[in-house]
DNA sequence: TCCTGGTTTGGTGTCTGTCTAAATTTTCCC
DNA sequence: GGGAAAATTTAGACAGACACCAAACCAGGA
């Protein structure tokens, strides 16, 4: 997965993705449509997109696991979420707004914005939300920084 | 207009109200469609949804004139903007990056995101495109700066 | 007055996201 | 093993945003 552009997935369909990235094994239509309010067969057709797109594997009536191409893509996703949580801390949001707020807009944010904001920040271990980890092409600019 | 929240307009609708406001007098259909490179048709059928909101006053054939009401919100999305692409520009953006970005993301940003961001910053008085216009009302927290 | 270019109308199409109702599959209990 | 209940998917519909084309329409200059 070379070339993320950061707008692959429409933003729900980020979401759902960032949502099942973070469970830790096969995940239930049930559960995310009770996650995000919506019906069961609004998660169905947005899941059978993901899939189509490559970001998961979909098992009718089984659920659904993020594949490899999926986990690199939720990485960035989440990545992505914490470097804008953070960016909006550093401008007097405390943590938790900061996070409430990183959600209304990060879907906005290109895969290059959020690096170049990532290097400005100095390659940072936190958020306000969790770790932010970076790998080796995590930014243009980053050189083996990690701790 | 108290309760500006920043979502009033859909993206595309609040970029021809700006466009709009920055313009000298009367605007044409077709020059806000060759600005935009779409038909004019497509113009047509957005200003007729911006006049029902009242932020303009389309009389057809003849072009389009801001109101009052429109005015005050095109200041505040060129306020948005340019808080948004001064941020950026804090984030190792250059100036005309920063405000490039800025235009593809600052639909995102509400009303409330916008004054956090401006008073954290000390309501500057310019941006990298321009200079920001604050008013009495333009950030909750903001008593009378003014320069 | 008439022509022409600018503009609007009306009809379509796409994309995203949502829902309901009906059909289908799985699960689980007796 | 059979069936009912629960979970899930399918099918069809709708709404909002945005875009286009073709056709009708107006306004102003020659």
């Amino acid at each position: 997965m070379q070339g993320i552009t950061g707008q692959e997935l429409s933003s729900k369909k980020a979401e759902y993705l960032k949502y099942i990235h973070m469970q830790d094994d096969v995940v239930k239509t049930t559960e995310i449509a009770a996650h995000f309010s919506v019906a069961p067969s609004t998660v169905t057709k947005a899941l059978t997109e993901i899939a189509k797109a490559g970001y998961i594997e979909h098992t009718p009536y089984h659920g659904v696991r993020v594949t490899s191409r999926g986990t690199e893509y939720a990485r960035f996703l989440v990545r992505r979420h914490r470097i804008v949580a953070l960016v909006l801390s550093r401008h007097g949001l405390e943590p938790e707004e900061a996070c409430r707020e990183a959600k209304k807009i990060e879907q906005c944010f290109s895969k290059d914005l959020t690096d170049r904001m990532c290097t400005s920040l100095g390659h940072p271990m936190m958020s306000v939300c969790g770790e932010i980890e970076h790998d080796h092409r995590c930014c243009g600019s980053f050189g083996g920084y990690r701790g």
